[in-house]
DNA sequence: GATGAATGAGGCTTCATTCAT
DNA sequence: GATGAATGAAGCCTCATTCAT
């Protein structure tokens, strides 16, 4: 069945070829990335990469698609499993710490998407956001549900989370702080954003 | 004395080489932006905006630290006025909700520098933050002094006041939200803010 | 005996890659005719075309080779037919103007490695041309023989009667005439054609 | 008043960089033509092409659309003079051959512009040669009216016209012969289109 | 023999920068 | 000082050709 191993094979090349990408574009930025250098470390040929993806741009594309598939499953990931509404923001919490110091470049990467100007890709860079503003805003939506938390607005609820635990994160990295130590602040930050979020109790 | 009508008309231009170049930086981002159309929007020749700025890096980085200054003094001016410090920070947030509404152009150029991809300039970018950072901290120092709250370590809490303000203005913007609908939120945010650096009061 | 076999279906192939060669030469011309294109509407492999033609160039003129051929035949046919030689001219005319109608690609592509500017095939459709001429060429000389005309140079009035025939068929062909339009004109064309080579008359 | 002596200057590098774009293509078609190569031998830089022509399609219209001007004016010229119709179509022979033998690249140029499969200029080819054919057909309407000569079709007649004399020029190439050669069978020529076009006077 | 994935040379075009006027 | 015509480096992308399977 040499048909598996070729489909193997491509999707290696083509993962490849993303690392690679992403490693480019999170130094130097879309314009100033190199498709020939991408190629080149990626060990292929400086045609090969357009015999995967269709131009610059779709590689870039392709890659943003390809981290934040990646980000949203960890999210999933660390929202899914059970708990109390806390435990699963300190998950969060520990997950984007983990993404911020293991996959770097992919941090960087989606983060500039977002908050950069260049605005060809803000589109799906806003289009991936939403998804996952979906996943925290359906676990605040089932913590309301079961009475564990009042909310008034559930999506500024969730985007405040978002990018609290991003803004915490960002911080921690020009602070120089390690995984570890970051880590170590989930239970106290995941507390104050819940603070932040649910209305007052009574 | 024509020496300081020269001096004014070479600083009227200057001026508006800026402007115009973070409009065109804040459209199109660093590598795409076009000198000579900053040149022609700004009124002058191809030739001329080199005899105001070494090249286009140069220019660019003028511009990050005119926008800067703009950006330090409004913050200066949120965090001056008399108030608890939630009803500052809630100003701080309420500037940074109208700079990022009213004067977008630079508040994205900024943004972008900080937390973009390219690396040639979040060294400067860096550098301006700093400035920033310490207006905020100077106040929070001061509300320390005052016993009005209680931190271990400033510079870090700081740190955190203006990443995540900026950070949910940023996000907030880039799903659309009106900049009504952001200030909203001030007195929630400025809140939860508050209780995220100072220490657990007793 | 397999080899027949084997040989008939080579040359199969290899006439249905000409005749799509002349598709998208015709289409296209040399330089931007698509060699993967050629092969995938002829029904084989990128890399099989390179099994019976060399290269692109060579694919081109065995293609020119082939269409010469066939116009060779159609020439002889309408030139071997009894008759004046006034009325094998009109053939000729009209075979000519058939083919350009009817055999397009082949038309196009013969004419334009003739009167093209791509002199790397100029050489060889020359050649091809001599082998029309020395048709016409042994029709005039019988005519000749037979006291029909008169003429100082058969290869000179050779040339000029293929030359002049084809030249006013791509002509009527760029202003849009249709076949049967183009066919109206043979008596007189052919007639002009005769009073243009032959010796006037005492 | 430098202003003239700039726009001299323009129009002078203008028509270099159409002389040198007239030889590439005629050399090579417009494929193989290299953009540098035409800027070096024009003895501009390769972007300063870019300057006078938007890109390389249009740099190749325009370089169309020039030899058609001088051509047209040339044809014009041969025939506006007075004399008789049969006077006139000797000059107008004459001019071909003179156009062939000293401006060569440019016949090769606007001949294959128009016999050529190049698809992509053959509408711009194409209005250019009904310019010709329109100036041909004025003359015959001309002489028809005053009784010179007799037509069914001026239309046909003056695309006769033109393809017969472009044919006799094109073949005597073939052979070799000199512009000298050439002229020299203008009068017998002219006299034999002459009779082919006109209805056998009674 | 047949295939098509991989290759890399080559070229058009853009645009920051220079410099003669 | 101001200008903008001229420059040429740099890079994306195409496609003829190769070669391992």
């Amino acid at each position: 069945m040499p048909k598996i191993v070729d489909e193997q094979m491509r999707e290696a090349v083509r993962q490849r070829i993303l690392r690679e990408a992403a490693r480019e574009f999170a130094r130097l930025g879309f314009d100033q990335a190199n498709i020939n250098l991408i190629a080149e470390q990626a060990g292929i040929g400086k045609g090969t990469i357009y015999l995967y993806f269709e131009n610059k741009r779709e590689l870039f594309l392709a890659m943003l698609r390809s981290i934040a598939q990646t980000q949203l499953a960890a999210v999933r990931e660390a929202l899914a499993t059970r708990g109390t509404l806390q435990q699963r923001l300190e998950r969060l919490f520990r997950t984007f710490a983990r993404l911020a110091e293991q996959d770097s470049d992919s941090f960087n990467v989606s983060m500039s998407a977002l908050y950069g100007v260049n605005r060809a890709f803000q589109a799906e860079a806003t289009r991936l956001l939403r998804d996952e503003l979906a996943v925290v805003a359906l676990v605040l939506q089932e913590s309301q549900s079961s009475g564990e938390i009042q909310l008034t607005d559930v999506e500024s609820a969730a985007l405040l989370v978002l990018s609290l635990t991003e803004s915490y994160v960002l911080s921690a990295r020009v602070l120089g702080w390690s995984e570890h130590e970051v880590s170590k602040q989930a239970p106290l930050i995941s507390r104050q954003i819940l603070s932040g979020i649910a209305t007052p109790a009574e």
